[in-house]
DNA sequence: TTGTGAAGTGAGTAATCACTCATTTTTTTG
DNA sequence: CAAAAAAATGAGTGATTACTCACTTCACAA
């Protein structure tokens, strides 16, 4: 995917010049995939919930795929690519006070951490359907290649000539962090979401594990 | 995937004798469930790739769900239960050469990579299915918290005592440990399948990962 | 006011769905 | 071997599916 694809998507995500009916469909969508399934999923059920009628949602989308891949193109784009922006890593080689291995990691969970909480249904849908769809699996792929791992490979190789981070593989680091970081949001909003969780406390626990883990001896 | 382990764990599991067709049923559905869900699997594709009447099915299972959950119930059990079975962990107090953290993990990693190994496909469906099927997550969570999570906690508070393990509540050192062998294994297996891994040394940094992550400073 | 294109409608369609059941085939048993 | 039981069959069922299309309603510019 090229830059110019990649910005449409950016665009056509955030623009909302959707008709009122159109959003209706969107968050009906959202509602009962992430609680059935896209493919237990009837359109029949979505227009009902939209109160729309059936017709319109095939004016919208093409097919009801269409309207899947519309709904989770943006969410693999606003996940993945906000805090591996360009002006954003340049600043953790400038800015002292992000020169910390730790308080990049506390600034990346944090931020995330709002992110998601605010939209666990899209992320359901993203996690469960990229195993049987190709292009959702594509996207994201050229996404975090293209957007989030060159970036990535900087910062962990900026923090291991400093000796912050041990002597890894800079692909083993990048798998174990994102790995604990994705892994307790998706333990503590959709394995365990009603389990009383001190959500601060468990951050600060992973931030240290990754420290610590990634540490050398 | 080797058909003769495969069919090993379902004889092993269902205690039950299969018929030639049934068993091929089992295995088709497997097959398709893993490739495009459950939801968007039709019986009469089950029985075309098993060689079997669509009717057939429905003598050996009441329903499709209900095929769904036979496959299912025995993973849940054959993935928590054989390294926390009561004998085993019963060694780990007695035995010296198990009195090591990092040793323990190492035996748990090594053994539990076999049997994801030896069972992709049924895992992915394990996974998959758990999100929207409460039968699934109902079994899995009398496992875990019957079976699973007090050899768990023992295991944990030993190595707290014996300094092995830093000063975090033990459900956190828990949700830590589960989520780095279990990502590593997702990852692995499920996310990045195609990719030229080196196991025995990803197995390794995970171990000190871990190791050092939990460990106090 | 009127013309025009987009938005919205809902009855209709062929295909497919999970599941049934009367019947046939195979296996077990006495 | 014959009778009984179990396993397997596949045509048939009503319900539901994603999607179509001729049509109506709407917003708005001329």
């Amino acid at each position: 995917m090229d830059q110019k694809n990649f910005m449409d998507e950016f665009m056509k995500a955030a623009n909302q010049d959707l008709t009122p009916k159109q959003a209706k469909i969107l968050q009906a969508a959202v509602e009962i995939f992430a609680e059935k399934g896209y493919a237990a999923t009837s359109t029949s059920e979505i227009a009902k919930r939209a109160g729309v009628a059936e017709g319109t949602i095939f004016r919208h989308y093409k097919t009801k795929k269409d309207l899947l891949i519309s709904i989770v193109s943006p969410i693999i784009i606003e996940f993945a690519v906000p805090l591996f922006a360009e002006r954003f890593i340049n600043e953790v080689f400038q800015d002292q006070r992000l020169d910390d291995f730790e308080d990049l990691l506390r600034k990346i969970i944090r931020n995330r951490y709002q992110f998601v909480k605010n939209n666990v249904p899209l992320l359901k849908i993203f996690f469960q359907e990229m195993a049987f769809h190709a292009e959702i699996q594509e996207k994201f792929s050229a996404v975090f290649t293209e957007k989030v791992l060159p970036q990535f490979i900087k910062v962990v190789n900026h923090f291991k000539q400093n000796g912050q981070i041990g002597d890894f593989p800079t692909e083993t680091v990048i798998r174990l962090t994102i790995n604990a970081i994705v892994g307790f949001f998706i333990t503590r909003f959709l394995v365990m979401p009603d389990y009383p969780w001190d959500d601060e406390k468990e951050m600060e626990y992973t931030i240290q594990f990754i420290r610590n883990g990634l540490k050398g001896i």
